[in-house]
DNA sequence: CGGATTTGACCGGCGC
DNA sequence: GCGCCGGTCAAATCCG
């Protein structure tokens, strides 16, 4: 429940590894608020997320909230402000800032205004009256600006509410386009198979077989390869069915033993041979291949952990444990159970050279809509596969595609991505182990039919943050993962003109790459979600995500952790 | 007692 | 054709 998994991300510096593991240990055995004062953590798109600033004395310092950053931020330099500032500090630490009124306020505004006049005095004779003054002074700014902000922070989350309940919506509608589209789809496949049929002398095959009825499928076996993907695309809640007596009336209309001929398993099946099939099928056409591609895409995300499973914020429910080749450590398999007859399916194992690592992979789209917790990885995992799926759909620029979507998931210097030359799908590994990956690419896409290739650093020599806006685009773009990292490069470009002056002149095509993806981006729905999460979790403090009280003990390092159901 | 997990069996694909 | 392997099923078991 609070096993947690996440980032370790470190504004100062890119050297460090991230250990996950020690993540989930904190949220494990951190859950005392009364230690975390300093530690809390701003959530990053669904992952509470700890900042860092570099202070004056060289050291990181964390931001422990708007509160804290606000009043450090107005922190006094000389040692006798200092010790007010302590005192004022403390005095919102109290929360006796959040009490004070209005009338409070405006006499400590005029005592601002007053207090300038007084600043000649010669600091040798001043009171404690003047003392006093002057914490007044103080108090009523940082009263004012935190009014100021909590006004605009309640305006931003009304945003964001209006935000995410549209793009709920918008989830569900798509969800229905694809499958009203996948219908019409595989009627035009259907009917182009049926001219060649036709023109080869052979027998037409009935429509009705091709279509769906009532949710499932009735198939015959000799189209059943074209139009396993409509059931596929068809797993809507109707598939419910298959969970009761539906299954047998399939095994019965198919007559064979039924298990891999029920709609579950053949559409939720992630078999290397279904795909086979599909692209074996004498009906294979771009659009089937894109289907069966679609369809096996994977995204595998290597993170280090203790914990059998990283928290993602769906529900899983365990269906099978293998031992693998190659690996002395069982392979699990898990299923979404957050909707019935949701095709999303994981497996997980750890990496048999560094039993540390825990490797994820996930495949499907969840036909459901997610939790806040479960968006940003749902999110990530989706936006890598469709944005590999549409690279590796585009035969005529299969190195270009590639190139862009590698760039445009994993810039950072530090991001691996890689696929295994030997899947039969393509799949997108999203490491964030950093360093702990021996492979010296930066990045690599392995496709079937595709040598691994790789894609330059776009983030050397990235400047260090100079404000929390740009704090939290670097933190985005260190987190290794693609969605967070789509976004955050079109942040940060407007944000960052020196950084991207400084990358594009590291890469002179980067313009056109950024374009590219910005392009590819901003058409990709799951953007809003990210976009969405990112704003719930900068001005949704503790909101999103108040089961985490986690600490991190890495004086080094800042988390963001990940919390799970 | 119901839901989740475990685990042996089963199945299809693939390579030889 | 046979064996290996990955993936899945489902009865048995566990657990809260």
């Amino acid at each position: 429940m609070d096993k947690g998994w996440g980032l370790a991300l470190d504004t100062s510096s890119s050297s460090s590894p991230i250990p996950i593991s020690s993540l989930n240990s904190f949220s494990r055995h951190n859950t005392n608020d009364n230690n975390n004062n300093n530690n809390r953590m701003f959530p990053i798109l669904g992952f509470p997320v700890n900042l860092t600033r570099n202070t004056e004395d060289g050291g990181d310092r964390k931001i422990t909230s708007e509160v804290d950053f606000f009043s450090d931020r107005n922190k006094p330099s000389s040692s006798a402000s200092h010790e007010q500032h302590q005192h004022v500090k403390s005095n919102i630490v109290k929360k006796e800032i959040i009490s004070t009124d209005e009338k409070h306020v405006n006499t400590g505004l005029q005592l601002a205004n007053t207090g300038s006049d007084q600043s000649v005095v010669d600091d040798g004779v001043s009171s404690d009256a003047e003392n006093k003054r002057a914490k007044t002074t103080e108090l009523a700014q940082l009263q004012v600006e935190l009014q100021r902000m909590n006004s605009e922070n309640k305006k931003l989350k009304e945003m964001l509410n209006h935000v995410t309940g549209n793009y709920t919506a918008l989830q569900m509608q798509l969800v229905a386009l694809m499958q009203k589209n996948h219908h019409t789809e595989n009627e035009v496949v259907n009917a182009k198979a049926e001219e060649k049929n036709q023109s080869v002398g052979g027998g037409i095959v009935p429509r009705q077989f091709l279509s769906i009825t009532n949710g499932t499928t009735e198939v015959d076996d000799q189209v059943s390869n074209s139009s396993s993907d409509e059931r596929t695309r068809s797993n809507t809640p109707m598939n419910n069915q298959i969970e009761g007596g539906t299954r047998d009336h399939i095994r019965n209309n198919n007559g064979k033993n039924g298990r891999d001929d029920s709609p579950e398993s053949e559409t939720q099946g992630w078999g290397p041979n279904k795909a086979q099939k599909i692209l074996n099928s004498s009906n294979v056409n771009d659009q089937a291949n894109t289907e069966a591609t679609m369809r096996k895409a994977r995204v595998s995300v290597r993170a280090r952990s203790e914990a059998s499973m990283i928290s993602d914020g769906c529900q899983w429910r365990k269906y099978g444990q293998k031992m693998a080749k190659g690996n002395p450590c069982p392979r699990a398999y898990y299923r979404c159970t957050m909707a019935v007859g949701c095709p999303v399916r994981k497996q997980v194992q750890r990496c048999a050279e560094d039993k540390t690592i825990l490797v994820t992979t996930y495949e499907g789209t969840h036909n459901h809509p997610l939790p806040p917790a479960a968006m940003a990885m749902a999110s990530t995992t989706s936006a890598a596969a469709s944005m590999l799926l549409s690279g590796s759909m585009s035969s005529a620029d299969g190195i270009m595609t590639p190139n862009l979507l590698a760039r445009a998931i994993l810039p950072c210097s530090t991001s691996m991505a890689t696929l295994s030359a030997s899947a039969p799908f393509p799949t997108v590994t999203l490491d964030l182990t950093q360093n702990s990956n021996p492979n010296p690419n930066p990045l690599q896409f392995q496709r079937p039919h595709h040598a691994p290739f790789q894609v330059p650093n776009f983030f050397q020599g990235q400047q260090q943050p100079q404000n929390f806006a740009q704090a939290a685009a670097s933190l985005y773009n260190q987190s290794k993962f693609s969605g967070l990292q789509l976004s955050q490069e079109i942040g940060s470009s407007h944000l960052t003109t020196q950084a991207s002056t400084q990358q594009q002149q590291q890469q002179p095509s980067l313009a056109d790459s950024v374009s590219a993806a910005t392009a590819a981006i901003t058409s990709d729905p799951n953007f809003t979600a990210v976009l969405a999460a990112a704003i719930s979790s900068i001005i949704g403090g503790g909101h999103a995500n108040n089961n985490n009280a986690n600490t991190n003990n890495n004086s080094r390092s800042s988390i963001s952790n990940f919390s799970g159901n």
